[in-house]
DNA sequence: GTTTATTTGGAATGAATATTTCCTTTAGGT
DNA sequence: ACCTAAAGGAAATATTCATTCCAAATAAAC
């Protein structure tokens, strides 16, 4: 058997997207399928079966197990788990971030063309993904709030000051949440039932905004959310919330479409609480 | 053995959550903690086996698949599968994508097209704009600074509250001077020759910022400017300056485009930096 | 064109893992 | 305090699924 690379394999999926492009000329016609569609659908990867992954590519089960094994894993399962990790996003160390960054440099993009290129995929998928009419709901919520109460942390906050700026501009009231010192008994004490929070959370997500979203519904206070997988603990089907996954360069993140996002919002916002006025003054 | 229920369970995630809230207090102790620990940590459930979910949970085996049982579903197999579903970005229904490709057909865009079309408009100017050189001499500096303080107000302090964020994830020391209450004279007195301003300004340019930049060049002090144009008052010659222009949609600015080269900013400087601090251990 | 190495498909194998069963424990009611 | 019913734990069982092996096919070398 032709092992390709008989070095430990990549850890990470942002490694091993590089790893095959070096490589692909030197797999095998079946094992290159494997590897387009590995590129293209991670997520099938990760979530299902070697039987189900192997009939979709159109090659035979074995295929994959091979597949695995001439990058160097010790099986299908151990590159699935690698898969699965970039999954559930829990982010590397910013160490091993800016290392595999280094590594990727030699290949002639530059840092701006990745970036560029990422954001731009960022916001095409978002595009596709977002309902327009999930983006009214939402914004008829908030339009309707007494207060707009704004909460998130992190790599959420350059969000929650964008939304507040734009809401504030746009004469809906708000009020950021997050850096205000107090308890969170105390927050939600400030809430009330015609009040909205607009919660903004990205994985790994913070206990604190997760809190406050759980004692606003008890309370039965409504809450918007925009977050970056439904399955984000601050995702409820009984509330309003937006979904944006931005595409990652060696583990890094950006903004960019989730800012092009929390304008949209904004802006409608602004929009259907104009026309709300406008009726209550005729 | 008891059926809670016995209807169809919930196939979506985002409606399972609520059925749980509406149940959750009928629950047999294990089940609780199981139910809790479902909606506080749906990618562990979605990816883990059960003897290791159970494990983390600190309940037995069998309470994970009666738990999925007492809700409806077959085994914990298939809830499994509804917790996967929920994972993968699907896109939206066809039936809204043709809704809102209809609509968007007609004569207006919706609001979301517009503004996903100005991003991406602005990412790929961006691209061709801004040399790799000039980021790559803005990071130096940067890098090279005893410390980084950096200033914006208004519409870009959520790009000072990112730099800020990430900067600092990247080991690089900086503080933010906007959200200070010290007078213009207390500001510049920290500075020192050996630190660096990193100024983000847009227009109509705040006189705060442009006094900061003003005085910083009189004390010698090297500044970073983040504008978006080269006509704006902090650009200078003798200063080290990135242009971002964005888009506008009837009258509104993103920020898209400037939180990409926000992000390529700070990932560089965090790499240099790195290379510098290697050096120095040698 | 023949031989050799590599690749490929398909069935057999074996490991991993969900599920069931049975027995013990706990709690609630009389 | 006793009885009954529900709940929980542990291990046996059944199923699913990855992996391996071998033979057939294809491509490469001579």
């Amino acid at each position: 058997m032709t092992k390709v690379i008989q070095v430990a394999p990549p850890r990470v999926f942002s490694e091993l997207k590089p790893w095959l492009q070096d490589h692909y000329q030197d797999l095998p016609k079946r094992l290159q399928s494997v590897a387009v569609f590995a590129m293209h659908n991670p997520e099938v990867i990760a979530l299902n079966t070697v039987a189900s992954i192997s009939d979709q590519v159109g090659v035979t089960p074995s295929a994959m197990v091979r597949f695995a094994k001439s990058i160097g894993y010790q099986g299908f399962s151990d590159m699935q788990t690698v898969f699965q990790e970039s999954m559930r996003h829990m982010p590397q160390p910013y160490a091993e971030r800016l290392n595999s960054m280094q590594r990727s440099a030699g290949r002639e993009q530059t840092v701006l063309s990745q970036f560029t290129q990422a954001a731009a995929e960022s916001i095409a998928r978002l595009e596709q993904n977002v309902a327009e009419s999930a983006l009214l709901r939402a914004s008829e919520q908030l339009a309707q709030a007494r207060m707009v109460y704004i909460a998130g942390q992190g790599r959420a906050e350059p969000v929650v000051t964008y939304l507040h700026y734009t809401l504030v501009k746009l004469g809906v009231q708000s009020v950021i949440l997050s850096g205000m010192h107090h308890s969170m008994a105390d927050k939600a004490r400030m809430l009330r039932t015609d009040d909205v929070l607009l919660a903004i959370s990205f994985s790994p997500y913070t206990a604190n905004t997760r809190e406050l979203v759980d004692i606003c519904l008890l309370n039965k206070t409504k809450v918007v959310a925009l977050t970056d997988s439904t399955l984000s603990p601050i995702a409820r089907a009984d509330d309003y919330h937006l979904e944006v996954l931005e595409e990652e360069v060696s583990g890094f993140r950006g903004l960019s479409a989730t800012m092009c996002l929390a304008l949209c919002l904004a802006v409608e916002t602004g929009r259907v609480r104009a026309e709300l006025d406008e009726k209550l003054n005729t």
